[in-house]
Parts: structure tokens; C-alpha cells; sequence
DNA sequence: GCCAACGTTGGC
DNA sequence: GCCAACGTTGGC
């Protein structure tokens, strides 16, 4: 099993949106980044974890844990000239862009600021912490074991 | 709103 | 394939 980290505006979709629809999925799509795309369409599988990260916004940091319902399937928005995700580039026979499914599993009391993973010692390989533009991470074992600490 | 750190585009 | 110009992300 791997672990994610996705990136999210609250004020677009949060964890507490995430919470409300709960037990049903959501679509994770409208990922328009290549990095991003190789990691859905090749390596998040059904049952694997991710933290829900808020980003642009006032408090950012990690709000909960979602699990991984359904691996990659076409984003049918690229193909919608009317939706903000269309890519005129892109066609049926050969799609660019993919999306996955995820479920609510929990909602942490309070967020894990970014500011608190920046002065772990222990995150310092972190792709969030070292990269820092990229919409879809992988978290180590390590890494996630370490963070979910901070949930207590 | 600023701006650094990227990623993408397109001319050559 | 290089690289300048441009666009986007995302923290602050």
C-alpha cells in the first residue's frame, strides 16, 4: 500500500466537504500537471491513503486522511469544452489527463500547519517540504507513520 | 497582491 | 533540442 498527500483549495472542495458526503467518494480530478498524471495513471491504487492538504488559504497545512475507492479512469472534463479542465489537445483515442476516486476517513481537530512539517527534522526529504508545486505527492511510510503523530 | 519556483509553449 | 517568454502554483 502507498501513501499520497493531494492538495486542495478549501474554499474549492475541503475535508469537511469531504466529511459531509461521506460514506461516498468524491472525484479527484481536474489535474492538468504530467508529474501529477504519471502518478494517477500509474501508480495510486484502490485502498492506498492520502492526506487531504489545504493550500491558498488561510490556514494551510493537513486537515485528514482519505482513502483511495477507485484507480484511474478517464477525467471525462477534458473532453467538455464547457468545463474549465477542457483540453482541446487531448482526444478519446489517446487521453491526457486521468482522475481517481476517494472516501472520507477522518478529519483531524486541528490542522497540521505547514509550518510545523517545515520545522520537523524528521521531514526534511519531504516532497512537500522540498518540491512544494506538485498538486499529487507521494509520502513516504516513514514519513506518514511520523505526521499521523501530530493528529493525537 | 507579490513573487519565487517551477511548468509549458513555440520560434528558431 | 535550446531557450526566451509566458503562465501557474502557492506561500507569505
Amino acid at each position: 500500500m502507498n501513501y499520497w498527500l493531494l492538495k486542495t483549495e478549501p474554499d474549492e472542495f475541503s475535508i469537511d466537504d469531504l466529511e459531509k458526503i461521506a460514506p461516498r467518494s468524491e472525484r479527484w480530478n481536474g489535474i492538468r500537471n504530467y508529474q501529477a498524471r504519471n502518478i494517477i495513471r500509474d501508480e495510486i491504487k484502490i485502498d492506498d491513503l492520502a492526506f487531504i492538504y489545504h493550500s491558498s488559504c488561510k490556514n494551510v497545512g493537513i486537515a485528514g486522511i482519505a482513502k483511495v475507492t477507485r484507480s484511474a479512469y478517464i477525467d471525462e472534463d477534458q473532453f467538455d469544452s464547457n468545463s474549465a479542465y477542457f483540453d482541446i489537445k487531448s482526444n478519446r483515442e489517446n487521453p491526457r489527463w486521468y482522475c481517481f476516486d476517494v472516501a472520507f476517513i477522518e478529519n483531524f481537530n486541528s490542522i497540521i500547519t505547514l509550518k510545523q512539517l517545515k520545522s520537523d527534522l524528521k521531514l526534511l526529504d519531504m516532497v512537500l517540504i522540498k518540491q512544494g508545486r506538485l498538486s499529487i505527492q507521494p509520502v513516504k511510510k516513514k514519513e506518514w507513520d511520523h505526521i499521523i503523530t501530530y493528529s493525537n
